[in-house]
DNA sequence: CAGGCTCCCTAACGGCGTTAGGGGCGGCTT
DNA sequence: AAGCCGCCCCTAACGCCGTTAGGGAGCCTG
């Protein structure tokens, strides 16, 4: 019944009462977790419905799992499973765009993902890994301990407010069954039909402002941080 | 029984079955929801709590708003209630760090402020209204239409994303019951007991990343930003 | 064979968002 | 004055949710 996109989980055999459910670890509920967030959404995401992915009944989670809480950091580590840090070759400048680039990527991919990972307190391991090897990268640039964890946060912080807001379109139009695009024109229109004489601006960018194209967008503030970063360096490191 | 932080609301007489509620508009409702968020926070803030806040029972709240989503974006228009602008003096560097502490100041002032914004599509009239007149500071300071669009999603991507990072922690400590401080002390301790051979970086860098100075990580993170777009304008304009 | 550990179950609690259907009230039309 | 209508609230209920208590089957160890 459940899309397997993952590789082998779940055996889903009702077992009998008692019987000890093979393979069912914690880490094979954060990837069931996985499943029923890009089925369902964050908003659907419940402990029944994971238990039920996993071929279990709600209340046996709780053997797993101190309670939903715990089951979402589980959730946000494994979207983070896949992530890979871009190929260490060039400047530090490509270096950090293509970290950043695929962290919006990946939170892109999957559904809520933004939503999942913002505003959680402690990274898992698998993220955990990747924020050692940019501020490997970092100092390696030439940024001190200190910039270099402040530049980190700074970028942390920029990529998961942008994706947040560029996501919740999606989750509306996902709800709502429209297209993202029609998400967009709405918004453009709403920005267009604003009164004039109030709000000149917003009306006459209104397409500026809306913009489909949030690859650029995302770029553009991308590369305004990084030159303002490469101010740190002294000249010769650029 | 409501602890009264804004000016007169809500007269909690419990009236007859049947009798027009007096003063209840959906501006009422949007102030006691932001009471219930100071109280409760987000999570514990559901429709039968805010009716109680105004005294009425839960059903009651469909009559003047379709479903809970539309009670969070006018509870996202009441957050940007009192904000204002900075005062239109000095130059561009100025008046857009003003702007950004200032939306940075007026979330963390709310509860779980952060979390309310994060992701709710239709800005509120009132964050137009700033939107605005950030859109104008920008055109005037010589960035072109394009530009500025993007400057301003920037720059709300970025605090957006910095706070949401920042004040979950305060949640749960509000939780839990434990200190700001002591939150921030577990988190570096986290990283400085991590395997040493596996996240050399994480393990000596633990007190810069964890340090609690974050209006000093805001504003390096928003310097940066700054540095990079003067970058963009004609030298004589700075 | 006894005992204990593991892992699941059923049943239930209170709370949630939301809907259906009903009723009193005040103000309008006739 | 009588009737009506639209406003605004109510009670009751639906199905979902997270979570807990208590129990029982299968396995491992002595």
């Amino acid at each position: 019944m459940p899309a397997d996109e993952d590789d082998a989980t779940q055996p889903p055999g009702p077992t009998r009462p008692g019987a000890a459910h093979p393979g069912l670890t914690r880490d094979a509920l954060a990837r069931a977790a996985l499943r029923v967030l890009e089925r369902e959404g964050l908003a659907g995401l419940s402990m029944r419905k994971v238990a039920a992915e996993v071929g279990v009944k709600a209340a046996s989670l709780y053997w797993h799992v101190r309670n939903k809480e715990e089951l979402l950091d589980l959730l946000n580590d494994a979207l983070m499973a896949d992530a890979e840090a871009p190929p260490r070759t060039g400047d530090w400048r490509t270096q950090l765009r293509g970290y950043c680039r695929r962290y919006r990527a990946h939170l892109l991919a999957k559904r809520d993902a933004a939503k999942v990972v913002a505003g959680r307190l402690a990274p898992g391991p698998h993220l955990l890994r990747l924020m050692e090897d940019q501020l490997d990268r970092l100092r390696e640039a030439g940024f001190s301990p200190a910039d270099s964890a402040m530049i980190s946060y700074l970028l942390g912080a920029y990529v998961q407010g942008f994706v947040l807001q560029e996501q919740s379109p999606m989750a509306a139009a996902e709800t709502t069954g429209a297209g993202r695009r029609e998400v967009a024109d709405a918004a453009a229109e709403r920005f267009r039909t604003l009164p004039a004489a109030e709000f000149p601006n917003l009306v006459a960018m209104a397409d500026d402002l809306t913009g489909p194209d949030l690859d650029a967008r995302f770029d553009f503030g991308l590369d305004r941080i990084l030159d303002g970063l490469a101010a740190l360096l002294p000249p010769d490191r650029r």
